[in-house]
DNA sequence: ATAAAAATGTGGCTTAAACAACAGACTTTC
DNA sequence: GAAAGTCTGTTGTTTAAGCCACATTTTTAT
């Protein structure tokens, strides 16, 4: 791979030969061959690499414990992955990747970017607190296309309800949505989640009234 | 509204109430209030401008036209919305955006940060790239979420076969999926959606073989 | 405090998606 | 070109989500 056919991409718009080259350097590229099939990133790990997919393509994909997979999105030729987790590299990976066909994928640990962080002009500084801003937004839209993953309504609740749980570090804690809000955000329709949460009640799962949630463990 | 109050924003990290000032000023900053309820972003409408919430909260959501709601994400106080759009202005909103509660919102005119596109040292280009990259991802993600918004099988097939031939100009197309993997980018179960491809082609409505497909019009 | 309005929950019916089992078509491999 | 494997479509059954009508509770307004 030649720094003429990466001026083609996005991610090396506007800039020339040489400074491509010092950017390969600086974010030490390496190119990688990956065969069809192979899931060469995991969800839970995490990464300090994107990748740039020279030819062939990957599916983002999420495979839960009971086999049901999810594929959130196809990357083809010329496209990138994994940036998001790249610039968060704290943040586990909520999905897999997989190469769909025989792939050749250059990857940049991109975090080398951002090591001066404070440095530069106030929109340099900006720019750089969008991106991340931008990041944190695909990680939340992501996150939705898990609670709404599950088939039934109570796979989403309680995708939904453990999301909560977590973020807030307690079992218990109140909900930003009323019903018809909560039952729109799951794609769910909001008598039949009504029926489901007094359901769940009962079998001593949640306790809930209101917007208060509290979830009991077995 | 004051710097000092902007400093603990994510956005205006690592930046001093000077910046913060001179950033204010050339990015147009406009404070406005906003009543409960109201929609003040509609799917569609073009933006230039990002918000940042003060004070309040808001929806991201997708009405469609037969009255069916989707909330994509609630947006609270201290973080940002619509810096997708801001950022690809030619970009038309899938979404509106309603006041959950009375708003207090900071409009930023971001498309002046990016007025010398190519300048810079290597490292602001590529941060530039990254930023337009992440918000392309986001259009993605979002867009899967209206594939899988729909309750019906046929409902998410068209949603899906509808945004492909806008995407190739033309009625006539190759999906990049095989059948399970479609099922599995829509949410589906494999052999219903095969029934309802079947029927959607007893009934004229689209051609296919494999993974070319042909949408009829009526 | 009372009435009006909004939010939430319940029961019953209908419908469509999930699931299982299998048949046929198309590919790949040797 | 035969065999194995993969992909796609068909049929029938089960199950659960959608939907309607209405009851109950909670909130808001006067």
């Amino acid at each position: 791979m030649i720094a003429s056919e990466l001026q083609k991409l996005v991610l090396f718009r506007n800039m020339t030969e040489t400074e491509i080259l010092d950017a390969l350097r600086v974010l030490h590229s390496m190119e990688k061959h990956i065969k069809k099939g192979s899931i060469f990133l995991h969800a839970g790990d995490t990464t300090n690499a994107m990748g740039i997919i020279l030819e062939g393509s990957v599916t983002i994909e999420s495979n839960d414990m009971w086999g049901n997979k999810t594929i959130l999105s196809l990357v083809g030729a010329g496209q990138y992955f994994a940036e998001t987790y790249a610039l968060l590299p704290d943040e586990p990976m909520l999905v897999d990747v997989r190469a769909n066909e025989d792939c050749r994928i250059l990857f940049l640990y991109i975090g080398y970017l951002s090591e001066s962080w404070s440095s530069g002009s106030w929109k340099e500084k900006i720019l750089k607190n969008l991106l991340l801003i931008s990041s944190h937004k695909n990680l939340h839209l992501s996150g939705r296309s898990f609670h709404t993953s599950p088939k039934s309504c109570r796979g989403r609740l309680l995708s939904y309800l453990n999301s909560i749980s977590k973020q807030k570090h307690s079992l218990e804690f109140d909900i930003p949505f009323d019903r018809q809000q909560l039952a729109d955000y799951l794609n769910l329709e909001r008598t039949n989640m009504s029926k489901e949460l007094g359901k769940m009640q009962n079998e001593g799962i949640i306790i809930f009234r209101k917007n208060h949630f509290k979830l009991i463990q077995p």
